[in-house]
DNA sequence: GCCAACGTTGGC
DNA sequence: GCCAACGTTGGC
């Protein structure tokens, strides 16, 4: 069975309504090493993963999606322009790395953190450890499949 | 807006 | 290599 991954994002900034949209993107602007070497080094295309909306009203997973890239370097650390401009970082010797991202299928409702939380099947599960805050992380199969059937009941 | 948790930076 | 200071994340 692939790996499974969560990937946050703040529906201000990047909602799943904008990836089904737009199909594919670059999910470029992680500056943390953590999750960095999970898309540099773990990620392979067709991985599953959950899409979760953070820092909004009622955070949750949304969405599924699906890894749809080899890691290539991010090129926002490049760009002088960019609020993800890293100035330590060379197309020489890039620091950053990312993966594209596909929307598969929106979930029929929203599975909020709250009841993740409160979930007995989903205890364990890395983005319920308290003070997580990494923005990429990896689920185990049968959690992404316990929030999966959750959203369907 | 508050605050806990955590990562990063930089002085020593 | 330690650790205090600082900045950021993200739930509430």
């Amino acid at each position: 069975m692939a790996r499974c991954w969560l990937v946050k994002s703040e529906p201000d900034c990047y909602p799943y309504e904008q990836l089904e949209r737009e199909g594919r993107t670059m999910w470029d602007g992680v500056r943390n090493y953590q999750a960095r070497n999970f898309m540099r080094d773990e990620m392979r295309v067709g991985d599953p993963v959950l899409y979760y909306h953070s820092s909004t009203a009622v955070p949750g997973v949304v969405g599924l999606a699906r890894v749809a890239s080899e890691p290539y370097p991010d090129p926002t650390q490049f760009d002088a322009a960019s609020e993800y401009y890293d100035p330590k970082a060379t197309p020489e010797a890039p620091r950053w790395f990312l993966v594209d991202i596909e929307a598969v299928e929106r979930l029929p409702r929203v599975v909020t953190l709250a009841e993740m939380k409160e979930d007995p099947a989903l205890e364990g599960m890395q983005l319920l450890r308290r003070g997580n805050r990494l923005s990429v992380m990896p689920v185990e199969p049968e959690h992404l499949e316990r929030v999966r059937a959750l959203a369907a009941s």
